[in-house]
DNA sequence: CTCTCCCTT
């Protein structure tokens, strides 16, 4: 064969998939180096070219495939496709910016179905959630007169629905960046659209990051940025100037209205009820249309509602309906949001009403201006969860929950002023979040150093720091932050480090079932419903597996208890069980799916679970391995000061890093606070609270925490019955004494002091000694002392 | 005496 063949096999790689395309190359690269050495490649060039041949066939095939593509009519970004088109084959790199209603999400896989793409790979389309996911999924199929889970598909986590014919596939950002791991060059995809950047989670950052490195090596891909905003100039930039498209949305004009809460700042959270039965008396004013209020938390929107309650509405437009609306509301509850009604609907809501959830027929909208912001402080090594004004963009977000029937009114409970003081754009994730996973990724990606990782927003060294020391913390990096065996491992199980580290150690000591079961639990939302209204019955539901010394023990009941039933109750009883019980069906559901999939994980290495149960300890002590940043002791002299009397007086406690905190009222262990107290997690709100608790023994934290103890050697002194010299060692967690003047050998620990003080206290002591021993046999006795009393 | 919202090998 000759270097002729070689090309014109190389040149035809082009119309082979995305995902052989690659390898083939390599192929063909190896062959003409052979070729140089003037070795034989008869037989590879033969093999190279049933390849391609079949590969071309497999494309020949899904080109045959391909719908008839219709549009949606008159979307903004239809009437544009011409335009879309062009730029699709003229760059590498899109970034359209596309506001509400421009029909981006639907339309532009389609669009680049008619571009041609999806024949070589497939279109993959990402969505920051997964109900989003798979119903754009469902609303492409059915716009292309197609069953979903053919041509288009869609994969979640737990679910999807994918096929061989899939030319469109809709996925959760977290399934992109997780295939990764397998598929280095995302190799199957000839197109990725990444929807909703302007969300900046911490998945599509890491995404848009990756994707930068990786489009050089993959120049046939193709890449989509949309944005919902108009700050796309920043996605342009960090894409070497990508072109921009922006598409109008399809949006009725919302009025503002700017009416603070009066009182100054410190009345505001009293004054705001009033504030906002104004504010329902105006917009009832206006006309007939369902107000949707937003607050920062289930708090403010308990406190509105019995506001609002006892408030007269102007009723001549019917009766009103008062709905709270938030995350851990019930399914059923939620539901009531979409159901048909007349009359008026007020509907109390947090952010979920923001992005995740679209109420329908909403005309008039409220927002307080504030939100509960989650940010990791690096310094204090702590997760708070504080209320914050929001941002102008995610204001503007709110105010467009009203202007998608016809024109909307936002009454916003602050000055136009306040807002104009606000930041722009609610901080990204990667800028508020512990970094620990991401770093874990980066290492056993071999991603290089996060310094050098093209982040849109790097994030600051004291972050980064902070998550190495919580990998060290989990022995999942050594001193010098190289990545270990366990740490590999750790990488591997997709939850929260701490978690995976307690999957680990249950694996090790044979409490894997345990593990598997409460990790998973703890990963997922807590099932455990607690209606506002119903408390009292919830608990008492509850009760049945409550255990006061170990909220994870609680958890472990609950699971077995379930599994019982579920063995033999039909799907329906099952779900009315639930509901009697006061737990989330779903929730339940998701746990043992979780469960399931991390369970599969050890299986397919051929490790099984413990068939027999293991003492609370042995528990316990798995799960410390991940908690050991999250340990506190109970403050005594607090106790001692404020009797036990005073019930409303929280038991207080020092925790590592010198850090206060008290048991959430929600933890089993409120009534029982033990000694020494292991949280699961450490919130900072209105005061750092420690969630789902248990009791431990210190005696357990020496063996397992060697690697971040600290030792202070105090005392030596020559001990006259040993005739050693012998001191007291106190043994530190972050500051926290765990192991308390214990009698040690003090040349094993400075054998050179040891030996001067053997001679200083021992030899002359003993001459010393000596002397007062003769003294005394030469005078007179002195009085004995009396025992001691007390 | 209480905690916004998402996502995964």
């Amino acid at each position: 064969m000759t270097a002729l063949d070689l090309s014109a096999l190389s040149s035809q790689l082009d119309n082979c998939l995305t995902r052989d395309s690659h390898a083939l190359r390599t192929r063909l690269h190896g062959l003409k180096r052979r070729a140089s050495k003037g070795l034989p490649i008869d037989k590879g060039l033969l093999e190279v070219a049933a390849q391609i041949e079949a590969s071309q066939q497999a494309v020949e095939a899904r080109r045959a495939l391909l719908p008839t593509i219709r549009y949606a009519d008159d979307l903004p970004v239809v009437l544009r496709r011409e335009e879309v088109l062009a730029a699709l084959t003229k760059n590498q790199v899109l970034i359209l910016c596309g506001e509400t209603g421009s029909g981006k999400t639907t339309q532009l896989p389609k669009i680049a179905l008619e571009a041609g793409r999806g024949v070589r790979g497939l279109i993959g389309h990402t969505q920051p959630r997964r109900i989003a996911a798979r119903s754009v999924a469902a609303r492409i199929a059915e716009e292309l007169d197609t069953p979903l889970g053919e041509k288009v598909g869609y994969q979640v986590r737990f679910t999807g629905q994918v096929s061989d014919s899939t030319l469109i596939k809709v996925m959760t950002d977290g399934i992109l960046l997780a295939e990764i791991h397998s598929d280095p060059l995302l190799s199957k995809y000839d197109t990725l659209i990444i929807d909703e950047a302007h969300e900046r989670s911490l998945n599509i950052d890491f995404l848009l990051g990756y994707l930068k490195r990786l489009l050089p090596k993959r120049p046939e891909l193709k890449l989509i940025v949309t944005s919902a905003t108009l700050d796309v100039e920043r996605f342009s930039a960090h894409f070497d100037g990508a072109d921009i498209m922006s598409v109008e949305g399809r949006t009725y004009p919302v009025e503002m209205r700017y009416r603070p809460v009066q009182g100054d700042d410190d009345d505001r959270d009293r004054d705001l009820p009033r504030a906002l039965l104004d504010a329902v008396d105006e917009l009832a004013a206006e006309g007939a249309g369902d107000i949707l209020v937003f607050f920062d938390g289930e708090r403010g929107i308990r406190e509105a509602e019995e506001a609002l309650r006892k408030h007269p509405v102007p009723r001549h437009l019917g009766a009103t309906e008062i709905l709270p609306l938030y995350a851990r509301l019930s399914a059923a509850d939620q539901a009531r949001v979409f159901q048909k009604h007349g009359g008026r609907r007020i509907i109390l809501a947090t952010n979920v009403a923001e992005t995740s959830l679209t109420v329908p027929g909403i005309r008039y909208v409220i927002d307080t201006g504030l939100a509960r912001v989650s940010r990791f402080s690096a310094h204090a090594g702590i997760q708070r969860l504080q209320v914050e004004p929001i941002s102008q963009a995610a204001a503007r977000q709110r105010a467009g929950r009203c202007g998608r029937l016809g024109p909307g009114i936002c009454i916003r409970l602050y000055a136009e002023d306040d807002f104009a003081k606000r930041p722009a754009h609610t901080d990204p994730e990667i800028l508020r979040t512990n970094l620990a996973a991401v770093i874990l990724r980066m290492e056993s990606w071999q991603l290089g150093h996060v310094d050098d990782f093209p982040f849109l927003d790097k994030p600051d060294g004291r972050q980064i720091k902070a998550a190495y020391d919580l990998l060290f913390e989990l022995q999942a990096v050594d001193e010098t932050r190289r990545l270990s065996a366990l740490g590999a491992q750790l990488s591997r199980l997709p939850v929260d480090p701490r978690l995976g580290r307690m999957v680990l150690a249950g694996e090790r000591d044979g409490c894997l079932a345990e593990m598997l079961v409460i990790v998973s639990g703890l990963t997922v939302q807590d099932p455990r419903d607690r209606p506002p209204e119903r408390q009292q019955a919830a608990d008492q539901a509850h009760a049945a597996w409550k255990n006061t010394t170990s909220d994870f023990l609680s958890l472990l009941a609950l699971w077995r208890w379930y599994e019982e039933q579920a063995r033999h109750l039909s799907q329906a009883k099952l779900r009315g069980l639930c509901e009697k019980n006061f737990l989330s069906y779903v929730r339940m559901r998701e746990w043992r799916s979780l469960h399931q999939e991390l369970r599969g994980l050890f299986h397919e290495e051929g490790v099984h679970e413990n068939e027999a149960p293991v003492s609370e300890d042995v528990v316990h002590r798995a799960l410390m391995t991940g908690l050991l940043g999250h340990l506190a002791l109970r403050d005594e002299e607090k106790r001692k000061t404020n009797p036990a009397k005073d019930k409303r007086e929280m038991v207080s406690y020092q925790g590592v890093k010198g850090r206060k905190l008290a048991i959430h009222p929600g933890s089993a262990l409120v009534k029982t606070p033990p000694k020494w107290l292991m949280s699961a997690q450490w919130l900072e709100t209105t005061r750092v609270w420690g969630a789902m608790n248990a009791a431990i023994n210190p005696r357990w934290i020496e063996p397992l925490a060697k690697h971040l103890l600290s030792r202070e050697v105090s005392e030596p002194h020559y001990q006259l019955d040993s005739g050693r010299v012998a001191a007291f060692e106190t043994l530190s967690l972050y500051g926290l004494p765990v192991v308390l003047r214990r009698a040690v050998n003090y040349a094993a620990i400075d054998p050179l002091d040891a030996r001067r003080i053997f001679i200083l206290e021992g030899v002359l002591g003993a001459l010393e000694g000596w002397e007062v021993v003769a003294d005394q046999a030469w005078s007179t006795p002195s009085p004995q002392p009396s025992p001691a009393r007390g």
